[in-house]
DNA sequence: ACAGCCATGTAACTCGTTACATGATTAC
DNA sequence: GTAATCATGTAACGAGTTACATGGCTGT
Protein backbone atom coordinates (compact mmCIF):
# COMPACT_ATOMS: atom_id res chain seq x y z
CA UNK A 1 0.00 0.00 0.00
CA UNK A 2 1.84 3.14 -0.89
CA UNK A 3 1.55 6.10 0.68
CA UNK A 4 -0.16 8.93 -1.87
CA UNK A 5 1.13 12.22 -1.50
CA UNK A 6 -1.86 14.24 -0.42
CA UNK A 7 -2.95 16.84 -2.92
CA UNK A 8 -2.63 20.62 -2.35
CA UNK A 9 -3.94 23.39 -3.37
CA UNK A 10 -3.01 25.04 -6.67
CA UNK A 11 -1.26 28.14 -4.61
CA UNK A 12 1.20 26.03 -2.93
CA UNK A 13 2.70 24.47 -6.55
CA UNK A 14 2.82 28.00 -7.79
CA UNK A 15 5.12 28.94 -4.91
CA UNK A 16 6.95 25.83 -5.08
CA UNK A 17 7.57 26.16 -8.90
CA UNK A 18 8.27 30.38 -8.25
CA UNK A 19 11.86 28.11 -6.47
CA UNK A 20 12.53 26.32 -9.68
CA UNK A 21 14.16 29.86 -11.00
CA UNK A 22 17.44 29.68 -9.73
CA UNK A 23 18.22 31.68 -6.30
CA UNK A 24 16.96 31.12 -3.54
CA UNK A 25 14.74 33.56 -2.47
CA UNK A 26 13.07 35.03 1.10
CA UNK A 27 9.59 34.70 1.87
CA UNK A 28 9.60 38.65 1.06
CA UNK A 29 11.45 38.60 -2.48
CA UNK A 30 9.05 34.98 -3.31
CA UNK A 31 6.02 37.76 -2.66
CA UNK A 32 7.74 39.68 -5.21
CA UNK A 33 8.30 37.36 -7.70
CA UNK A 34 4.51 36.63 -7.38
CA UNK A 35 3.72 39.87 -7.62
CA UNK A 36 5.40 40.18 -11.15
CA UNK A 37 4.82 36.99 -12.39
CA UNK A 38 2.02 35.15 -11.11
CA UNK A 39 -0.79 38.02 -10.78
CA UNK A 40 -1.44 38.14 -14.35
CA UNK A 41 -3.26 34.41 -14.28
CA UNK A 42 -3.20 33.61 -10.51
CA UNK A 43 -3.98 35.42 -7.55
CA UNK A 44 -1.19 36.56 -5.85
CA UNK A 45 -0.96 35.68 -2.41
CA UNK A 46 -0.95 37.91 0.51
CA UNK A 47 2.23 38.34 2.31
CA UNK A 48 1.42 36.21 5.28
CA UNK A 49 -0.15 33.41 3.11
CA UNK A 50 2.86 33.09 1.21
CA UNK A 51 4.67 32.66 4.88
CA UNK A 52 2.37 29.98 5.74
CA UNK A 53 2.37 28.46 2.80
CA UNK A 54 6.30 27.97 2.93
CA UNK A 55 5.70 26.69 6.78
CA UNK A 56 3.84 24.15 5.07
CA UNK A 57 6.21 23.28 2.47
CA UNK A 58 8.32 23.23 4.57
CA UNK A 59 6.88 20.43 6.88
CA UNK A 60 6.15 18.36 4.06
CA UNK A 61 9.85 18.50 3.20
CA UNK A 62 9.04 20.21 -0.01
CA UNK A 63 11.39 23.08 0.40
CA UNK A 64 14.26 23.85 2.74
CA UNK A 65 14.96 26.60 4.81
CA UNK A 66 18.17 28.30 5.65
CA UNK A 67 18.63 30.93 7.98
CA UNK A 68 20.35 33.97 6.69
CA UNK A 69 22.71 34.76 9.69
CA UNK A 70 23.47 31.97 12.81
CA UNK A 71 21.90 31.71 16.01
CA UNK A 72 20.27 34.74 17.50
CA UNK A 73 21.22 37.29 15.09
CA UNK A 74 19.14 35.71 12.40
CA UNK A 75 17.48 38.54 9.57
CA UNK A 76 15.82 36.61 7.30
CA UNK A 77 15.53 33.08 5.92
CA UNK A 78 15.87 31.88 2.45
CA UNK A 79 14.31 28.84 1.10
CA UNK A 80 15.20 26.33 -1.26
CA UNK A 81 13.05 23.52 -2.98
CA UNK A 82 14.11 19.91 -2.61
CA UNK A 83 14.57 16.77 -4.38
CA UNK A 84 11.21 16.01 -3.35
CA UNK A 85 9.67 18.85 -3.98
CA UNK A 86 10.82 18.74 -7.51
CA UNK A 87 9.20 15.47 -7.58
CA UNK A 88 6.22 16.63 -6.23
CA UNK A 89 5.80 19.54 -8.29
CA UNK A 90 6.85 17.32 -11.89
CA UNK A 91 4.06 14.61 -10.83
CA UNK A 92 1.45 17.46 -10.38
CA UNK A 93 2.45 19.03 -14.02
CA UNK A 94 1.63 15.85 -15.35
CA UNK A 95 -1.72 15.09 -13.85
CA UNK A 96 -4.27 15.51 -16.99
CA UNK A 97 -6.50 17.17 -14.22
CA UNK A 98 -6.28 20.63 -15.26
CA UNK A 99 -9.14 22.60 -14.37
CA UNK A 100 -11.05 25.23 -16.20
CA UNK A 101 -9.85 29.03 -15.65
CA UNK A 102 -12.03 30.75 -13.52
CA UNK A 103 -12.83 34.21 -14.48
CA UNK A 104 -14.69 36.49 -12.09
CA UNK A 105 -15.37 39.17 -14.09
CA UNK A 106 -17.28 41.86 -11.63
CA UNK A 107 -17.66 44.50 -14.83
CA UNK A 108 -19.24 41.82 -16.89
CA UNK A 109 -21.39 41.42 -13.94
CA UNK A 110 -22.22 44.90 -13.66
CA UNK A 111 -23.08 44.78 -17.55
CA UNK A 112 -25.13 42.11 -17.09
CA UNK A 113 -27.42 43.74 -14.62
CA UNK A 114 -27.50 46.95 -16.95
CA UNK A 115 -31.17 47.05 -16.91
CA UNK A 116 -31.07 48.36 -13.37
CA UNK A 117 -29.20 51.14 -14.24
CA UNK A 118 -28.96 54.38 -16.54
CA UNK A 119 -27.12 53.83 -19.65
CA UNK A 120 -24.67 56.74 -19.10
CA UNK A 121 -23.29 54.14 -15.82
CA UNK A 122 -22.80 51.12 -17.97
CA UNK A 123 -21.06 53.47 -20.52
CA UNK A 124 -18.82 54.69 -17.39
CA UNK A 125 -18.56 51.57 -16.27
CA UNK A 126 -16.72 50.40 -19.38
CA UNK A 127 -14.71 53.25 -19.78
CA UNK A 128 -13.03 52.99 -16.16
CA UNK A 129 -12.82 49.51 -17.00
CA UNK A 130 -10.98 50.47 -20.14
CA UNK A 131 -8.41 52.71 -18.46
CA UNK A 132 -7.87 50.27 -15.83
CA UNK A 133 -6.88 47.42 -18.47
CA UNK A 134 -4.39 49.96 -20.46
CA UNK A 135 -2.40 50.38 -17.01
CA UNK A 136 -2.66 46.72 -16.60
CA UNK A 137 -1.50 45.70 -19.95
CA UNK A 138 1.61 48.46 -19.47
CA UNK A 139 2.22 46.82 -15.91
CA UNK A 140 2.76 43.31 -17.71
CA UNK A 141 4.25 44.89 -21.07
CA UNK A 142 7.32 45.93 -18.41
CA UNK A 143 7.53 42.42 -17.76
CA UNK A 144 7.30 41.37 -20.60
CA UNK A 145 10.15 43.62 -21.73
CA UNK A 146 12.59 42.08 -18.58
CA UNK A 147 11.92 38.36 -20.30
CA UNK A 148 14.01 38.88 -23.40
CA UNK A 149 13.61 37.49 -26.76
CA UNK A 150 13.31 34.07 -28.55
CA UNK A 151 16.62 33.96 -30.09
CA UNK A 152 18.92 35.65 -27.17
CA UNK A 153 20.39 32.26 -26.01
CA UNK A 154 20.92 34.69 -22.54
CA UNK A 155 17.11 34.37 -21.68
CA UNK A 156 16.84 30.75 -22.69
CA UNK A 157 15.62 29.67 -19.35
CA UNK A 158 12.56 32.54 -19.58
CA UNK A 159 10.87 31.14 -23.25
CA UNK A 160 7.66 29.72 -20.65
CA UNK A 161 7.60 32.86 -18.73
CA UNK A 162 7.22 34.71 -21.91
CA UNK A 163 5.07 32.74 -23.98
CA UNK A 164 2.35 32.86 -20.50
CA UNK A 165 3.19 36.81 -20.66
CA UNK A 166 2.50 37.39 -24.36
CA UNK A 167 -0.80 35.18 -23.94
CA UNK A 168 -1.70 37.70 -21.40
CA UNK A 169 -0.96 40.74 -23.43
CA UNK A 170 -2.82 39.10 -26.34
CA UNK A 171 -5.49 38.71 -23.38
CA UNK A 172 -5.80 42.53 -22.80
CA UNK A 173 -5.76 43.78 -26.34
CA UNK A 174 -8.73 41.08 -27.41
CA UNK A 175 -10.88 42.13 -23.77
CA UNK A 176 -9.55 46.05 -25.02
CA UNK A 177 -11.10 45.58 -28.30
CA UNK A 178 -14.06 44.03 -27.22
CA UNK A 179 -14.66 46.60 -24.68
CA UNK A 180 -14.68 49.55 -27.63
CA UNK A 181 -17.28 47.70 -29.47
CA UNK A 182 -19.82 47.20 -26.21
CA UNK A 183 -19.61 50.67 -26.43
CA UNK A 184 -19.80 51.40 -29.25
CA UNK A 185 -23.20 49.28 -29.26
CA UNK A 186 -24.30 51.09 -26.34
CA UNK A 187 -23.95 54.21 -28.14
CA UNK A 188 -25.71 53.00 -31.07
CA UNK A 189 -29.01 52.05 -29.72
CA UNK A 190 -29.48 54.48 -26.73
CA UNK A 191 -33.36 54.68 -27.50
CA UNK B 1 -25.73 59.92 12.35
CA UNK B 2 -26.44 57.65 8.63
CA UNK B 3 -26.63 53.60 9.18
CA UNK B 4 -24.58 52.57 5.99
CA UNK B 5 -25.83 49.35 4.81
CA UNK B 6 -23.02 46.87 5.38
CA UNK B 7 -21.42 45.74 2.36
CA UNK B 8 -22.25 41.94 1.09
CA UNK B 9 -19.72 39.78 -0.84
CA UNK B 10 -20.22 40.28 -4.50
CA UNK B 11 -21.83 37.00 -4.47
CA UNK B 12 -24.67 38.12 -2.73
CA UNK B 13 -25.58 40.90 -5.17
CA UNK B 14 -24.92 38.25 -8.51
CA UNK B 15 -27.74 36.42 -6.62
CA UNK B 16 -29.67 39.20 -5.79
CA UNK B 17 -29.47 40.15 -9.59
CA UNK B 18 -30.56 36.87 -10.96
CA UNK B 19 -33.54 38.05 -9.17
CA UNK B 20 -34.30 41.05 -11.18
CA UNK B 21 -35.13 38.95 -14.40
CA UNK B 22 -38.93 38.58 -13.26
CA UNK B 23 -40.25 35.18 -11.86
CA UNK B 24 -40.17 33.89 -8.44
CA UNK B 25 -37.34 31.55 -8.51
CA UNK B 26 -36.73 28.36 -5.85
CA UNK B 27 -33.51 28.35 -4.32
CA UNK B 28 -32.77 25.51 -6.83
CA UNK B 29 -33.68 27.10 -9.40
CA UNK B 30 -31.97 29.88 -8.79
CA UNK B 31 -29.01 27.52 -8.97
CA UNK B 32 -29.41 26.55 -12.41
CA UNK B 33 -29.94 30.31 -13.89
CA UNK B 34 -26.41 30.90 -11.88
CA UNK B 35 -25.04 27.77 -13.74
CA UNK B 36 -26.22 28.78 -17.14
CA UNK B 37 -25.38 32.60 -16.89
CA UNK B 38 -23.28 33.36 -14.05
CA UNK B 39 -21.06 30.66 -14.32
CA UNK B 40 -19.07 31.88 -17.40
CA UNK B 41 -17.92 35.35 -15.71
CA UNK B 42 -18.29 34.77 -12.17
CA UNK B 43 -18.74 31.68 -9.94
CA UNK B 44 -21.35 29.43 -9.65
CA UNK B 45 -22.06 29.06 -5.69
CA UNK B 46 -23.07 25.78 -4.22
CA UNK B 47 -25.79 24.83 -3.89
CA UNK B 48 -25.31 24.95 0.04
CA UNK B 49 -24.05 28.33 -0.47
CA UNK B 50 -27.60 29.72 -2.48
CA UNK B 51 -29.39 28.43 0.62
CA UNK B 52 -27.37 29.95 2.82
CA UNK B 53 -27.18 33.35 0.69
CA UNK B 54 -30.88 33.33 0.46
CA UNK B 55 -31.24 32.91 4.29
CA UNK B 56 -28.83 36.25 4.78
CA UNK B 57 -30.53 38.30 1.99
CA UNK B 58 -34.02 36.89 3.71
CA UNK B 59 -32.52 38.39 7.42
CA UNK B 60 -31.47 41.30 5.74
CA UNK B 61 -34.60 42.14 4.33
CA UNK B 62 -33.01 42.15 0.66
CA UNK B 63 -35.37 38.93 -0.60
CA UNK B 64 -38.63 37.55 0.37
CA UNK B 65 -39.30 34.12 1.14
CA UNK B 66 -43.16 32.09 -0.05
CA UNK B 67 -43.63 28.71 0.77
CA UNK B 68 -45.47 27.41 -2.32
CA UNK B 69 -47.84 25.76 0.12
CA UNK B 70 -49.20 26.39 3.55
CA UNK B 71 -48.37 24.45 6.85
CA UNK B 72 -47.02 21.22 6.97
CA UNK B 73 -46.78 20.37 3.20
CA UNK B 74 -44.37 22.68 2.21
CA UNK B 75 -42.47 21.72 -1.17
CA UNK B 76 -40.55 24.26 -1.64
CA UNK B 77 -39.72 28.14 -1.32
CA UNK B 78 -40.02 30.94 -3.64
CA UNK B 79 -37.70 34.23 -3.26
CA UNK B 80 -39.18 37.34 -4.88
CA UNK B 81 -36.42 40.98 -4.50
CA UNK B 82 -37.81 43.54 -2.16
CA UNK B 83 -37.75 47.02 -2.52
CA UNK B 84 -35.00 47.21 -0.02
CA UNK B 85 -33.47 44.47 -2.13
CA UNK B 86 -33.61 46.85 -5.57
CA UNK B 87 -32.41 50.04 -3.74
CA UNK B 88 -29.27 48.13 -2.21
CA UNK B 89 -28.30 46.47 -5.73
CA UNK B 90 -29.05 49.62 -7.35
CA UNK B 91 -26.30 51.42 -4.90
CA UNK B 92 -23.79 49.06 -5.06
CA UNK B 93 -24.33 48.99 -9.31
CA UNK B 94 -23.49 52.21 -9.23
CA UNK B 95 -20.32 52.10 -7.00
CA UNK B 96 -17.39 53.28 -8.81
CA UNK B 97 -14.73 50.88 -7.13
CA UNK B 98 -15.47 48.17 -9.50
CA UNK B 99 -12.48 45.58 -9.10
CA UNK B 100 -10.12 44.25 -12.03
CA UNK B 101 -11.53 40.96 -12.79
CA UNK B 102 -9.13 37.98 -11.26
CA UNK B 103 -8.29 35.04 -13.45
CA UNK B 104 -7.84 31.80 -12.61
CA UNK B 105 -5.29 30.05 -15.26
CA UNK B 106 -4.13 26.67 -14.05
CA UNK B 107 -3.01 25.91 -17.75
CA UNK B 108 -0.94 29.69 -18.11
CA UNK B 109 0.49 28.41 -14.83
CA UNK B 110 1.23 25.01 -16.07
CA UNK B 111 2.62 26.47 -19.34
CA UNK B 112 5.08 28.57 -17.52
CA UNK B 113 6.72 25.83 -15.64
CA UNK B 114 7.10 24.12 -19.16
CA UNK B 115 11.33 24.05 -18.50
CA UNK B 116 10.02 21.06 -15.59
CA UNK B 117 8.32 18.91 -18.14
CA UNK B 118 9.33 17.24 -21.09
CA UNK B 119 7.94 19.30 -24.64
CA UNK B 120 5.70 16.66 -25.61
CA UNK B 121 3.70 17.43 -21.78
CA UNK B 122 2.89 20.72 -22.91
CA UNK B 123 2.01 20.45 -26.19
CA UNK B 124 -0.47 17.86 -24.57
CA UNK B 125 -1.57 20.56 -22.22
CA UNK B 126 -2.57 22.97 -24.58
CA UNK B 127 -4.26 20.50 -27.00
CA UNK B 128 -6.42 19.05 -23.72
CA UNK B 129 -7.09 22.58 -22.83
CA UNK B 130 -8.06 24.00 -26.71
CA UNK B 131 -10.62 20.94 -26.28
CA UNK B 132 -12.60 21.57 -23.34
CA UNK B 133 -12.57 25.42 -24.78
CA UNK B 134 -14.69 24.13 -27.56
CA UNK B 135 -17.22 22.65 -25.28
CA UNK B 136 -17.44 25.78 -22.95
CA UNK B 137 -17.50 27.96 -26.48
CA UNK B 138 -20.73 25.22 -27.68
CA UNK B 139 -22.28 25.73 -23.78
CA UNK B 140 -22.23 29.56 -23.72
CA UNK B 141 -22.91 29.66 -27.53
CA UNK B 142 -26.46 27.55 -26.68
CA UNK B 143 -27.22 30.03 -23.69
CA UNK B 144 -26.63 33.40 -26.47
CA UNK B 145 -29.21 31.70 -28.89
CA UNK B 146 -31.68 31.58 -26.01
CA UNK B 147 -31.16 34.99 -25.59
CA UNK B 148 -32.74 36.27 -29.21
CA UNK B 149 -31.71 39.38 -31.01
CA UNK B 150 -31.20 42.98 -30.65
CA UNK B 151 -33.49 43.80 -33.29
CA UNK B 152 -36.55 41.12 -31.80
CA UNK B 153 -38.33 43.87 -29.14
CA UNK B 154 -39.58 40.24 -27.45
CA UNK B 155 -36.05 39.86 -26.46
CA UNK B 156 -34.94 43.68 -25.43
CA UNK B 157 -35.40 42.85 -21.70
CA UNK B 158 -31.89 40.09 -22.66
CA UNK B 159 -30.53 43.07 -24.36
CA UNK B 160 -27.69 43.26 -21.43
CA UNK B 161 -27.21 39.05 -20.88
CA UNK B 162 -26.63 39.39 -24.87
CA UNK B 163 -23.61 41.54 -25.04
CA UNK B 164 -22.07 39.69 -22.06
CA UNK B 165 -22.79 36.56 -23.95
CA UNK B 166 -20.98 37.96 -26.90
CA UNK B 167 -18.56 39.33 -25.11
CA UNK B 168 -17.69 35.69 -23.26
CA UNK B 169 -17.63 34.09 -26.88
CA UNK B 170 -15.22 36.47 -28.10
CA UNK B 171 -12.89 35.58 -25.39
CA UNK B 172 -13.43 32.09 -25.88
CA UNK B 173 -12.36 32.58 -29.49
CA UNK B 174 -9.38 34.79 -29.01
CA UNK B 175 -8.38 32.29 -26.41
CA UNK B 176 -8.65 29.50 -29.23
CA UNK B 177 -6.41 31.63 -31.63
CA UNK B 178 -3.72 32.53 -28.86
CA UNK B 179 -3.20 28.83 -28.11
CA UNK B 180 -3.09 28.05 -31.61
CA UNK B 181 -0.40 30.56 -31.98
CA UNK B 182 1.17 29.08 -28.72
CA UNK B 183 1.14 25.56 -30.11
CA UNK B 184 3.25 26.73 -33.07
CA UNK B 185 5.12 28.47 -30.74
CA UNK B 186 6.04 25.07 -29.06
CA UNK B 187 6.41 23.40 -32.78
CA UNK B 188 8.36 25.30 -34.34
CA UNK B 189 11.44 25.62 -31.68
CA UNK B 190 11.65 22.10 -30.00
CA UNK B 191 15.43 21.89 -30.41
C1' DA C 1 -38.98 -1.20 -8.19
C1' DC C 2 -35.65 1.99 -9.27
C1' DA C 3 -33.27 5.90 -11.27
C1' DG C 4 -33.08 10.56 -11.69
C1' DC C 5 -34.48 14.88 -10.60
C1' DC C 6 -36.54 18.39 -7.39
C1' DA C 7 -35.88 20.41 -3.10
C1' DT C 8 -33.85 22.00 1.38
C1' DG C 9 -30.79 22.29 4.63
C1' DT C 10 -26.57 21.38 8.43
C1' DA C 11 -21.66 20.46 9.69
C1' DA C 12 -16.98 20.46 9.09
C1' DC C 13 -13.40 22.21 6.83
C1' DT C 14 -9.96 24.86 3.82
C1' DC C 15 -8.31 28.73 1.50
C1' DG C 16 -7.21 33.10 1.68
C1' DT C 17 -7.91 37.69 3.51
C1' DT C 18 -7.25 41.77 6.76
C1' DA C 19 -5.65 43.44 11.02
C1' DC C 20 -2.24 43.30 14.24
C1' DA C 21 2.52 43.10 16.24
C1' DT C 22 7.40 43.65 15.92
C1' DG C 23 11.77 45.13 14.66
C1' DA C 24 16.12 45.91 11.63
C1' DT C 25 18.20 48.41 7.65
C1' DT C 26 18.55 52.01 4.15
C1' DA C 27 18.01 56.51 2.09
C1' DC C 28 17.10 61.21 2.53
C1' DG D 1 15.25 61.93 12.79
C1' DT D 2 12.07 59.92 10.10
C1' DA D 3 10.07 57.59 6.23
C1' DA D 4 10.32 53.73 3.28
C1' DT D 5 11.54 49.23 2.66
C1' DC D 6 12.94 44.59 4.20
C1' DA D 7 11.56 40.97 6.99
C1' DT D 8 8.67 37.57 9.71
C1' DG D 9 5.08 36.08 11.82
C1' DT D 10 0.08 35.37 14.70
C1' DA D 11 -4.99 35.89 15.23
C1' DA D 12 -9.49 36.48 13.81
C1' DC D 13 -12.49 36.09 10.34
C1' DG D 14 -15.20 35.26 6.00
C1' DA D 15 -16.29 33.04 1.67
C1' DG D 16 -17.06 29.06 -0.36
C1' DT D 17 -16.40 24.07 -0.68
C1' DT D 18 -17.51 19.01 0.10
C1' DA D 19 -19.82 15.62 2.69
C1' DC D 20 -23.78 14.38 4.88
C1' DA D 21 -28.81 13.86 5.80
C1' DT D 22 -33.49 13.82 4.32
C1' DG D 23 -37.41 13.13 1.59
C1' DG D 24 -41.02 13.80 -2.21
C1' DC D 25 -42.13 13.42 -7.06
C1' DT D 26 -41.79 11.62 -12.00
C1' DG D 27 -40.96 8.57 -15.64
C1' DT D 28 -39.98 3.80 -17.19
Amino acid sequence: MRQEPPDLPTTSYALLGLLTFGDDPTGYELKQRADNTLRFYWASPAMSQVYSELGRLSDLGLVRARDDAPAPVRRSRRYRITAKGRRDLSRWLREPSSEFPSLKHPVALRLLLGHLVEPEQSRALLQDYLDSLDVRRQELGAVRESLGEDQDPAFERYRFPRMVADWGLDYYASERRMVMDLLERLRSNLR
